[in-house]
RNA sequence: GCCCAGAUGGCGGAAUCGGUAGACGCGCUGGUCUCAAACACCAGUGGGGCAACCCGUGCCGGUUCGACCCCGGCUCUGGGUACCA
């Protein structure tokens, strides 16, 4: 009976709609297992070949998981809000509400498709107010949080206040903006106004300022890859860098837990570098300079090489930094303060273009701690104020940004390690010898030298010798910084925040969610305000609306605080943990549904989320886990990134000025133009004529210059995008092959975690393997198998192929399966294969590959129940072991001759034999064993001169 | 600049423990079927040579009886990150 998919696929796609196959509920008899795919943003373009890759893959690896015995909750949902479908409605005047709502049927349409194994009665999408209460709820749990170091955990604000009631800040060791100190007389004198104020310098969710990316044309901050040149890369308008108030999170609290993390998980090795990178723990020292002002009378700098502190020549302050104004004396206020509002007007973009070595004298001096020599301070852009202390040392033989800095202003340079040159660069390694300590004596601190010691002895007695002294002390910097959390956007969660007297007043839990409220009119207005100024009113209900009737908005200056949104990452944060309990109205994720399926066990998704996604949840994750509602520490056990699967855009190659288009390889003796052409008129490389001449109306009068009598196109390697006419929509594909087909052909590919091209012309392969697979059950129209006894042929083949997948899904490579079930399959076949045992065994193994095509002959078995109530099948090695071995004679180490022993090579007396044999054939005489080497069970080599 | 990953036929890629390099698929060539084409099926297919055989895993060197695999030094490609002291 021919294989018609089609009609398989409909078939079981219903049936498992219908009885609810893969719903699955809290067993306590089954382990749990968690397969989680990063859910997608519902673009208007819908899907095309590259998106389902994880999930296939993923699917596959659930499926398989369930066949061994576990309890899979394999999920899936919505990243709803977002970007495209807000600027669409601003286009179009569509709502973002409707057009989302639309993208997300057409998703849900093309993904059942494929024959997923989702739960979907566990669906979530981030812009439901059922979903996104719980956004607000976490969020509004940070708000009222503080992160204590001494005990490494969040803990209520309240804690907090009443220390400072008691003690002040004496004591305190908490992650906070700035380092606070006053006595508790002073925190009880302040008003309430002041006191929160305070209290946001300690709050995991707090208001702060930062410079943003400001585009007032667009009424919104940019990221930084929105902007080039200065100006916006939508519309081109300029962006000015603003100081801004905004939401942030505390995520830097959590540094040192989100680096020890780490080494828990199963991640691959260059994400987990990455995020250490982003992370950026340094160790080092901080230590204070005295100055020569009297109103700044001590600098604090940072440095990692303490062993450096007599190679100091100047020290340089950060154009923001706090010290410069004091420090600066009135000989040079003019030219400071002219550098710094310069420095001011350049973009961080292009600071960083135009690396150029700028910077100014403040005319004070510092004394270096050690020495007691005076040392000058400078003003310079290349020191960061938001890293460290914002003010350095400077070792210009020792750092090549110091170096550069010394050359350009000609001041001088001290090395510090034996016989390192630094005539022509700085000596940057943290490796040598030390020397150039000052002679006994002449230090400040007598006695104290480095000489002689390595790097690493040396920072390490410097820093001894700074904390004995009180010069300054040990400290642990992050780049790690804290996440900016407002956006100035429409579709996105609304704050759960009023504000009062200019205050922002948390809103109490019970009365989340708080709804987006609903906007008629996207289009921008005429007077340039944001388009968000139709939003007069939110549609809040009645314990917030006498809140907002007092709000004071003025969108008009700065787009006003209560009307941002959270950002993209706030939604997909925690969207795991809901998944656990979805329907739970009065928690994130019940108790029990979290002590169940505690944490995801494997999660597939793209290596772009390193250091957004991926660290914000392992963020929110651990701040749960303070507060009690999430048992894990670490959100995602472990994690595989799949490669993106490119477009293979085809050209045709216009002959300037004509209508004329030449075949590939006759194209250099041309003058021509190279055109996108729509992959899905051309086969193989060769153009379909017709298709293209009726693609579009520019082409229809189109020549051509065939060679070989067809015209063949042009390739490249391209992101798959609408503009590039490489779309390739899984839909086709399924129509024509079958979802099963897509399946198999997309792991075939390549490697999971590789990127790829996409290339359609692979996949009759596929096709003919399935179909060939399909005809093992059948004897020409009749469906054929039967009881007989597998013979040790037919054991052989399918313990192979059990041992071959088995290890494959384990290890995520699926690709090099395909063709394991490819060689079964003609192996059975070749052997006329029968038996009920053997063939039905091979329906399991491929049923997460092919899950229609597994069902459809599973149901032919006559099983009543579905192949995924079956248990995955158990290797046995004794059908595999070898009748032969393969005996390899080497001369002088080049092997020249192999031959055949009669059995096991572990076995000695196979060895004998093989020896025996050896002996006995022709081409040893004359020559001497040297000696045998026994390589278990494959080869014994007989090493001879 | 720094960190990470990689380099194997015409192409995608196998070789998971240092043991027959190129599995499997695509493409290509020949054949069967067909009036013909497409599909399908069968056979061949790393390069050179009539052959025996020789050469072949980015380059140079090393370890080993034996190296795509291990070690040292390069070249190139892809990704991340960037004045983080």
């Amino acid at each position: 009976m021919e294989y018609n998919f089609q009609d398989i696929e409909q078939r079981w796609r219903t049936y498992w709609a219908t009885k609810k196959t893969y719903h699955v509920e809290i067993d306590e008899n089954k382990p749990k297992f968690y397969v989680l795919n990063m859910f997608p943003y519902p673009s208007g373009a819908g899907l095309h070949v590259g998106h389902p890759l994880g999930y296939i893959a993923s699917d596959i690896y659930a499926r398989y998981k369930r066949l061994c015995g576990y309890n899979v909750l394999n999920p899936m949902g919505y990243d709803a809000y977002g970007l495209p479908a807000e600027q669409y409605a601003i286009q179009t005047g569509q709502h973002p509400a409707i057009t989302t709502e639309e993208n997300i049927a057409h998703y849900r349409e093309q993904l059942d498709k494929i024959g997923f194994s989702f739960d979907w009665d566990r669906e979530v999408r981030t812009c439901d107010p059922a979903y996104y209460h719980w956004t607000q709820w976490a969020f509004l749990k940070m708000y009222g949080s503080f992160y204590c170091n001494k005990c490494q955990k969040a803990q209520p604000i309240t804690l907090l206040e009443e220390h400072l009631r008691t003690y002040g800040t004496e004591g305190l060791d908490v992650a906070q903006t700035e380092e606070l100190h006053f006595s508790p007389e002073y925190w009880n004198g302040l008003t309430e106004q002041e006191r929160q104020q305070t209290l946001m310098n300690y709050r995991l969710a707090y208001l702060g300022e930062t410079m943003v990316n400001w585009c007032a044309e667009l009424g919104t901050v940019l990221a930084n890859d929105e902007v080039v040149d200065g100006l916006s890369v939508r519309g081109g308008f300029p962006v000015v860098q603003k100081k801004m108030k905004q939401w942030c999170l505390r995520v830097s609290a959590y540094a040192q837990r989100l680096l020890d993390g780490l080494d828990q998980i199963n991640w691959s090795e260059s994400l987990k570098e990455t995020q250490r990178n982003w992370i950026g723990r340094s160790e080092g020292t901080e230590m204070n300079f005295r100055t020569n002002s009297a109103t700044q009378p001590e600098v604090t700098i940072f440095t990692t090489r303490a062993d450096t502190i007599f190679g100091v020549t100047f020290m340089v302050l950060a154009p923001e930094s706090e010290y410069v104004k004091p420090l600066t004396t009135e000989a040079q206020r003019e030219a400071v303060e002219r550098y710094v509002e310069e420095t001011k007007k350049r973009t961080e973009r292009e600071r960083i273009a135009d690396r150029r070595v700028s910077g100014v004298f403040t005319g004070s001096y510092a004394e270096n701690p050690f020495t007691g020599e005076q040392i000058p301070i400078w003003v310079s852009d290349y020191v960061l104020s938001g890293y460290g202390t914002g003010a350095i040392m400077a070792v210009p033989a020792h750092d090549s940004r110091d170096y550069a800095f010394a050359r350009h202003f000609n001041l001088p340079i001290r090395p510090l390690i034996e016989g390192c040159d630094v005539s022509e660069e700085s000596f940057d390694a943290k490796e040598g010898i030390v020397c150039n300590s000052p002679a006994e004596g002449t230090s400040a601190l007598k006695g104290f030298t480095l000489n002689g010691l390595s790097v690493k002895e040396a920072i390490q007695t410097t820093k001894e010798f700074v904390t004995a002294n009180g010069l300054g002390r040990v400290k642990t910097n992050y780049r790690l910084r804290d996440a900016i959390f407002s956006r100035q956007r429409y579709w996105g969660e609304p704050f759960p925040i009023f504000y009062k007297d200019g205050l922002p007043q948390p809103i109490p839990e019970d009365c989340l969610p708080i709804e987006l409220p609903d906007v008629s009119v996207f289009l921008p207005t005429q007077t340039g305000e944001p388009p968000l100024g139709n939003a007069t009113k939110w549609a809040w209900d009645t314990c917030k609306r006498e809140v907002v009737e007092n709000t004071l908005i003025d969108h008009k200056t700065v787009f006003p605080l209560e009307l941002s949104t959270m950002p993209g990452f706030a939604g997909s944060s925690a969207y795991y943990l809901r998944y656990m309990d979805s329907t739970n109205a009065t928690a994130l994720v019940g108790e029990k549904a979290n002590q169940y399926w505690r944490n995801v066990d494997l999660y597939v998704g793209g290596s772009e989320h390193a250091t957004g996604h991926l660290i914000y949840s392992r963020f929110w994750n651990k701040f749960l886990h303070d507060i009690g509602i999430s048992c894990e520490e670490e959100p995602f056990k472990k994690l595989v990134n799949q490669g993106m699967i490119q477009g293979r855009s085809n050209f045709v190659y216009r002959v300037k000025g004509t209508q004329t288009y030449v075949s590939l390889g006759l194209k250099d003796k041309y003058d021509v133009t190279p055109i996108h052409v729509d992959v899905n008129i051309v086969e193989n490389d060769v153009l379909d004529l017709e298709k293209f001449k009726a693609w579009r109306p520019e082409y229809k009068d189109a020549e051509f210059i065939l060679e070989d009598g067809k015209y063949i196109c042009g390739w490249a390697v391209e992101k798959m995008s609408k503009s590039m006419f490489n779309v390739v929509n899984p839909d086709h594909i399924i129509e024509r092959y079958g979802a099963d087909t897509l399946r198999i052909y997309e792991m075939f590919l390549g490697p999971i975690s590789q990127s790829k091209p996409w290339d359609s012309s692979g996949i009759d392969g596929s096709a003919r393997f399935l179909r060939k697979f399909w005809n093992l059950f059948f004897d020409g129209e009749t469906f054929c198998i039967d009881d007989s006894t597998p013979t040790a042929e037919n054991l052989k083949s399918l313990h192979k192929l059990i041992k071959k997948i088995s290890e494959d899904v384990e290890d995520f490579s699926f690709n090099t399966s395909i063709p394991a079930f490819m060689i079964a399959t003609s192996e059975l076949s070749a052997q006329k294969c029968r038996s009920r045992q053997i063939l039905e065994t091979a329906v399991i193994l491929i049923a997460p590959y092919a899950p229609h095509i597994a069902e459809e002959l599973w149901s032919l078995l006559g099983h009543d129940t579905t192949v995924f109530d079956a248990n995955w099948p158990k290797f046995e090695e004794k059908y595999l072991v070898e009748s032969t071995v393969t005996m390899a004679v080497s001369f002088n180490g080049k092997t020249r001759y192999t031959i055949q022993a009669s059995a096991d090579a572990s076995n000695e007396e196979v060895q004998q034999q093989a020896l025996n044999d050896a002996n006995a054939a022709k081409y040893l005489e004359g020559h001497q064993i040297v000696k045998v080497i026994v390589v278990p069970k494959r080869i014994v080599n007989i090493v001879i001169k």
